[in-house]
This record gives C-alpha cells, structure tokens and sequence, in this order.
RNA sequence: GGCGGCUUGGCCAAGUGGUAAGGCGACGGCCUGCAAAGCCGUUAUUCUCCAGUUCAAAUCUGGAAGCCGCCUCCA
C-alpha cells in the first residue's frame, strides 16, 4: 500500500503520485520573523519535517523549501517600537527560530529564502500578473490582485467572493475594484523600508512572495504545499489565484494544513495571555518529549498542551528507552538490517496521511510484546528471542531517524534525566527549608544507597525503608534489580 | 451571516463498511522483605442523539444538539 496524502483541495484523502515520477517538490510557509517563536510554530515545522523525514525515507529525492517572510507591517512596526533597524530584528528571530528548531532535532530545509532576497523576483511576478490583466495599479503606488479576473478564486477554502462580500467584515477600501482584492505592492510610507519598482517605492505585500519564491525554486507547479490551518485563507487561497493566473496550469497538487496547539484546551491568544513559547517549554521538557508531544496526535487533529500531556510523554518517552537499554544489554548480535513487523506496521500508519498517532502507538506495542519476551527469557534470552529483540531494537532505531525521537543512546538519556534531576534539585534548594536533605551530590547517593544494602543484607529494613523514603523526598526513586539496586529521578 | 471541522471507556486518543489500536489512571495478580520497574488480567455489547441505506455502519446519507476553527495579523 503506498503512501496515502489528506489533500485539502478535495477534502479527502488521496493517492499520492509525484509529478516528477521519484521527485518530489515542497514548500512550507515558514514564520514572519518579528517574535519568538512559539510551540504552534514548532508543531508546524516539526510536523512537515516528520513528513520531509517519511517522503525521503520512501526514497524520493525531495525538495523542501521553507521559506521566512522577513518583510512584513509587523516587522516594522516592531522597529518602530524598537529603534533597532528591520534586519537587526528578522535576523535575531531567525537566528532564534534555527537554535531552537535544531534543538528539536529539526533538519535543515533544502532551501530557506527570505523575502527581501527575491524582491527582483516578486517584481516580475506583479509584472506578469498585470501583463494578463490580472493585477492593477492605482494612483499612488498600490498593485491588487484583481479577483474577479480568477473564476476559480475560493477553490481552496471552499467559498466564493459574492458569499464573503455578503459577510461585510471586509473593510471597503476606495482604491480597491473589488473589495475581495488583495494587495501584491504596497507604497512605502516615509521611514519605511522600500525597493524600487515600477510602481514607485515600496515593499510587497504578504501573499506574493511565496508565488514568486516557490516559482523560483521549484517552478509553475510542484507536488506539496504546507503550512497551518489558519493559512488556507486568505494566504494560500491567494497563492493559487496569483501563480494559476500567471501560469495557467495547477499550482500544487496535495495542499496540507497541520491543526493547532491549544493550551489547556483554550486557544492561544494575546488576550487570553497564554501564547506558549518554545524557549520555555524547552527549559520545562526534553527536546523529545515536545517532539514526541507534537507527533502524539494526528497532524491534523488540535492537540493540547497541558502539564499532564507532557508528563504523560514523558514517561511513555522514559519506557522506550528503558525498554531499549534492556534489550541493548540482553543481547549481543548486532541489527541485522532486515525489517521487521514493526517497521511493516510502522510503515503502514506513516503511509496512511502520516499518522503519528498510530505509530508511535505501533512502537509502544512492539514494547510491551518485547518487553514481555524479556521476562519470559530472564538472564539468558535464547537466540531466537535474541534475534527477534534486536530486529525490534534495529526497527526503533530506523523509526527514531524518520520521527526525530529515540535518537538518543539510552544510557545517555537516563544521564541526561539525572543530570538535569540533580540540577533541579540544585535550583530548588534555596526555595527549600530543608537544606541538607536538598543539597546531595551523586557520590552521596550512592552512599545512602550502599547503606541501605547493607540494612537490607542485616535485615534492618526499617532503616532501609527509611532511606529510600528520603531520597524519594528528593523525587528520588530506587529500583531493585537483579543486577542491583539503580536510581532515578521522578 | 458565510465556510469548514469535531463529538469514541474515568482521562488522552487511533480508527481506511465486516464486528472497538495505543497511552495514562484504577482495581486484582506475578515478582519483591516491602516497594519501584516490568509483565499478566479486568476496566466501551458500544462509538453525542434520532432516522435511513446495507447481509453488515464508529465508519455512508439525512436531520438534531453541543463544542471548535476560519472569514482581520496568526502555525
């Protein structure tokens, strides 16, 4: 069964066939670089990263581009707040927007042009659309697109212009034709940013850059095009009317829109004040677990932020590992690089509209069955069972590269969870009454937890309760094995 | 007002007309000195409600109710 694609022009889901047979041509509409980022922006980019990952995976040689609108009112008003110069500002947010995104385990776009780098290009789109009539330019300095030159104008969102003029929430603006109309080239006002044009001095308007940047890259037409729900209209809707104007043929064939984030389940809004930053979510969790949070629902689906969702993943996210640390040290073969059930089913859920949702639940099945095998084996799986635990193992990791989760060794992880453990505890030891019991070093807990052997071997297990009740105070938990007794945090 | 979407167990959630994945939680059990972790079992005769199509519907059609999004910058 091949990959399967929800495609937003038809409202359903369809067979996904390149136009370009083993090529495949994408663009994203990437942020308006004036803010933080915040984790919306992330379930955007990570989503269509999961699914630039799967589209390699399946062997196409892709071409993604992922674009930064760098030229825009925001921006200039942010300037204008500021004092600091329009490029002091989009190059800070860009900057921003790559630390945390690698911090993510998000690769790097084929392509990531900014507006201001193709205003020549923008130009001579607005130029071509006025050619065949479909743009205008007013006295003083404004170019819009003509709607009513685009029969399939609304296409896309599934609504058509004398509806929305019925609506009446549009300003009506004098110079405009139509008050649908929308702008491609704005006059600047004075101390605006500007580029010459044929229309005078001035900057392009917001949908125009991605027809003319995606032109550019990956021509009249290409394969997929993506971005959020809140996208499909105006912004996308204005794409196809500006490139099928211009070119005649379709612009994209498979439209993809990835749902919100809500915060506990409220939207994210100025008003409500609880827009959700991706820095601080980073000094809460793991990059995986914001990862694995953002792909635990279907792409199109809200999912919701919440203090008990990410603890959820959390530790679902903590059983992979531990699942995976016990099979790295139960077995002794390496991979072999055959697939097994699991990559199957894990391909099977990717290739029904990337769903996530399903996959990761694939991977906690072949866990819990694996996990299951390794109790029945005890100490010495036999090498039937050894073979079938790696051939898992082998599949996660092959998984881990197309999700961007699992990726990391897990006895690194487990370092990593007491590392910031012990930082957090650090932290919290001036907020705490209890100086002593807070400020413990690694050494000492491996003393209290040598001492509590020995009450254990003496049979003193009042003493031996007793120290493991303290470190639990300290989110501390002990775990007797059969290899000894380990820690770890909460 | 226009357009679109959603409603599945205590909670989160997948679900492609063929008889309800997965996770969390809870309860019982194995293991343990007791725990923790892991494992096993139990936890939806039923998918918001009503009607219809069908041998068969959570899945298709029509209607009702509730919730949400877009239509203005927005991932």
């Amino acid at each position: 069964m091949g990959l399967r694609v929800y495609n937003t022009l038809h409202g359903k889901k369809e067979e996904f066939v390149p136009l370009v047979k083993d090529k495949v041509s994408m663009y994203v509409c990437g942020p308006t670089v004036y803010d933080t980022s915040h984790i919306g922006h992330a379930r955007s980019v990570v989503v269509f990263d999961t699914i630039f990952r799967w589209l390699t995976q399946l062997g196409y040689d892709v071409t993604y581009v992922r674009n930064f609108t760098d030229v825009d009112d925001k921006i200039i008003k942010k300037a204008n707040e500021t004092g600091e110069d329009c490029t002091t500002i989009t190059e800070k947010y860009i900057d921003e927007f790559h630390t945390e995104m690698d911090a993510l385990n998000v690769l790097r776009p084929t392509i990531e042009p900014k507006a201001t780098g193709h205003i020549t290009h923008i130009i001579n789109f607005i130029q071509m659309l006025i050619d065949k009539g479909k743009a205008y330019h007013v006295p003083g300095g404004d170019v819009y697109f003509s709607i009513e030159s685009f029969k399939d104008y609304g296409k896309l969102s599934g609504r058509n212009p004398e509806d929305m003029k019925a609506g009446a929430r549009i300003a009506v603006d004098e110079k405009k034709e139509n008050p649908m109309d929308f702008t491609l080239w704005k006059p600047a006002k004075p101390g605006e940013p500007f580029w010459e044009s044929p229309w005078g001095k001035g900057r392009p308007g917001w949908h125009i850059e991605c027809s003319a940047m995606s032109y550019e890259y990956l021509g009249e037409g290409f394969d997929i095009h993506g971005g959020g729900k809140d996208l499909i209209f105006p912004h996308h809707e204005n794409e196809i009317a500006q490139s099928e104007a211009v070119f005649g043929g379709q612009f994209v064939k498979y439209w993809i829109h990835n749902g919100f984030v809500d915060i506990n389940n409220e939207k994210m809004s100025k008003s409500l004040g609880n827009f959700t930053m991706i820095k601080s979510v980073l000094e809460k969790y793991s990059p995986e677990v914001i990862r694995m949070f953002l792909l635990s629902n279907h792409y199109r689906s809200p999912i919701d932020y919440s203090e008990d969702s990410m603890r959820e993943v959390s530790m679902g996210l903590d059983r992979i590992y531990g699942f995976m640390d016990r099979v790295a040290s139960a077995t002794r073969m390496d991979g072999s690089p055959v697939k097994g059930e699991l990559w199957d089913e894990f391909s099977e859920a990717m290739n029904d509209d990337f769903n996530t949702a399903k996959a990761i639940a694939c991977v906690y099945d072949a866990v819990k069955k694996g996990n299951k095998l390794l109790d029945e084996a005890g100490q010495m799986p036999d090498d039937s069972s050894q073979n079938h635990l790696s051939c898992v193992l082998n599949d996660i990791k092959a998984i881990s590269n197309v999700l961007g989760i699992f990726l990391i060794d897990p006895e690194v992880y487990f370092k990593n969870k007491k590392d910031k453990g012990m930082a957090d505890l650090a932290a919290s030891r001036t907020a705490v009454s209890d100086v002593c019991e807070s400020a413990i070093t690694e050494a000492q807990i491996e003393d209290l937890i040598s001492q509590r052997k020995q009450a254990r071997k003496d049979k003193d297990f009042s003493r031996a309760d007793e120290i493991r009740d303290q470190l639990q105070r300290m989110k501390i938990i002990l775990e007797d094995g059969p290899a000894g007794t380990t820690w770890r945090f909460e």
